[in-house]
DNA sequence: TATATGTTTCAAGTAAACTTGAAATGTATT
DNA sequence: AATACATTTCAAGTTTACTTGAAACATATA
């Protein structure tokens, strides 16, 4: 994870809807969901899912494959982490304070 | 840390510029820096640096303090913490791939 | 082959972010 | 009080992000 591609994570993240679609994606775990599902579930139009679908995709925030009409998205959690090891490493330098705020129990 | 605030700080998250300003402030560390050194640091005018210190100030990244002329700024390294336990926990429900892939040492 | 469904792509418009340079604010020095 | 210095604020312009609706593309079914 360089910079560049956190800089494109961030902006994936900064926007209202593509955070709902990542909830969206995290609830439904591997079996993911469909691009029309997730339009109707934020109430947005499919050009707009398509949008806001295809940041989460270059970003690699999520992960699609498509199923005869259908394509699906994963959520792909490894970003995720790598994003948080972007931030508190890279970023941070591991500072101890940015560490413990994150308040997680042993094993992160 | 409710989603608002986490947009405002992906938003902050999302500028080179502003990242810059991060890396300068984590180096610095307690002593923090002036605005002024920002800019000269980051290769900015006056006001476009102090357009990125606003935007890092409103989503609680940095703090500042008046001492005498100067502006200084500094880390407030706990809205990293705030902002990866966000990403951890509300996000992404604890998800063990995310907080694996952080590649931390125990402790985190 | 024709038609329907699911999704993306495109072009045009709107809104938000960023840049630029000048003016304003606040503080120190003479 | 006048001047200089550090920083912010403002207004205007530019660029980038997002929305909208229509058209195109891909796959399935009759």
């Amino acid at each position: 994870m360089n910079e560049r591609d956190a800089l494109s994570v961030f902006a994936a993240l900064s926007n209202e809807s593509r955070l709902s679609v990542l909830r969206l994606l995290v609830r439904a775990g591997p079996q993911g969901v469909t691009a029309g599902d997730i339009a109707r579930q934020i109430n947005a139009s499919p050009s707009q899912a398509s949008f806001h679908l295809a940041a989460l995709s270059d970003s690699g925030l999520v992960l699609s494959e498509r199923v005869s009409r259908q394509i699906i998205y994963r959520m792909r959690f490894e970003r995720i982490g790598e994003i948080v090891r972007f931030l508190l490493e890279d970023c941070c330098e591991g500072d101890p304070v940015a560490r413990s705020c994150c308040g997680l129990k042993s094993g992160c």
